[in-house]
DNA sequence: CGGTTCTTTGAGGACCATCAATACGCGTGG
DNA sequence: CCACGCGTATTGATGGTCCTCAAAGAACCG
């Protein structure tokens, strides 16, 4: 039974309430495939083809305009993607690259609108995420234009902060020059910044940082549920 | 007959391919409210009891942090917000005023839930809607962080000349302050913006707007249908 | 271990915000 | 009708933030 290989997806949010019937129309002809890292798979512009589910490893969302590229959001694993392109039929706004060696799970466009239409489960479950990610996305934007680089720093710190079990000490889950395209800055700011904050309670040394005063960044960073709160939401 | 009262709101995308019978039980309850301008309407943070919807006039969705604001985006006529908290049953991430005096459809979030989940029609619709929203809200994002403030308005003002119907002459839609908001620049930049817009093209008078030389300004703004397409999607 | 990529540091400059002052537009009331 | 007051728009001066360019150091990988 081929059914089998999609076992990892099926209880995901986005697919555990719907029909078993269901279930197997959507998986029919979607396939699993491993990238290598640094991989474009997708390109913005493109029609939408399949929907992507990351199985395991790690994948950057970005975008091009002018030469200039800027990294939106980045994915880890049980995390989809390109689901409103998918569900409206147009093309992506967004390119994907991994950034490890990656598993995804590509289910046909076709097979998900037509699903969507069939179970009702299904297409409640799409709400749901396509609200969150909505949600997520106007929390980013607050983030980028009522807060400074060095805020959102800040900010970022004190999420993945939270992200490690409330851990005062933990790696960067990227390279730094994707966090600072993520941030909207340069990597040279980056560092810069990343200075800027020691006055602030936060030591860096390589991928690891360190809170050494957890009181004086939250102070520095006044963290906001309606922009930080990834409690319902999505993150890099 | 009370239903009357929402005749205008039944042909919106949202509700026009549902049944009768859900559209008066999404409509028992509701009621239109005339604000006056200028008058916040709803506070980010607070529960999303009601779905709104814009029967005339006009709506500015913006937030705040730290004493900063920002313009997130404008409605005008016929426009939906607040359906992404109305769904999730989440607090408002962003605040709404009337610019001018606006006459507001208001339905019960709960009214929106239910119907939701009776109303496959209505369920197809929201999908829409939200995908819709999300990708405008991506757009805007890859916007601000992939142009300068100067190509920002080179853009705004080509997709204002699309909007007035090809027009190379019309009227600023909003206050220039409240433009600047949107763009992510001050009103004074804003100002000088204008000015050195002046060698592309742009003629500016008050609240007039002309374009002298559309190649030009066409040229320097590089519009991009993954940035800039609103055949699909809202804006300000 | 050599080459590549990433990161850091410094110098300089572009872009943008802030502050302050003036000009403009508009509605109100004299 | 005009004077006034208020908010908006503009203009200039200044400073801060952030980008660009360049080069050196560190980490990674074949």
């Amino acid at each position: 039974m081929s059914a089998s290989r999609f076992d990892s997806i099926r209880d995901l949010p986005l697919f555990a309430q719907m029909h078993q019937d269901s279930f197997d129309a959507l998986t029919h002809g979607a396939f699993v495939q491993n990238f290598p890292p640094n991989m474009v798979m997708i390109s913005e512009g493109e029609p939408a083809d399949f929907l992507h589910i990351v199985q395991d490893g790690c994948v950057e969302l970005f975008s091009t305009w002018n030469n200039h590229e800027t990294s939106v959001t980045t994915l880890y694993k049980n995390s989809t993607f390109i689901l409103a392109a998918t569900i409206k039929d147009r093309p992506n706004l967004m390119s994907a690259r991994t950034l490890q060696k990656s598993r995804i799970v590509m289910v046909p466009s076709e097979n998900v609108r037509t699903v969507f239409r069939q179970d009702s489960a299904f297409a409640f479950a799409i709400v749901d995420e396509l609200a969150r990610c909505y949600r997520a996305t106007i929390k980013n934007m607050k983030n980028l234009k009522l807060r400074s680089s060095l805020e959102r720093l800040a900010n970022y710190v004190l999420k993945q902060h939270h992200r490690h079990g409330d851990a005062l000490a933990f790696d960067l889950p990227i390279e730094k020059r994707r966090l600072a395209s993520y941030l909207g800055m340069t990597p040279e700011n980056l560092s810069r910044a990343f200075n800027n904050l020691k006055p602030h309670g936060v030591a860096v040394s390589g991928q690891r940082i360190e809170i050494l005063d957890l009181a004086a960044l939250t102070a520095y960073a006044k963290p906001d549920r309606l922009i930080d709160d990834t409690t319902a939401e999505q993150a890099p």
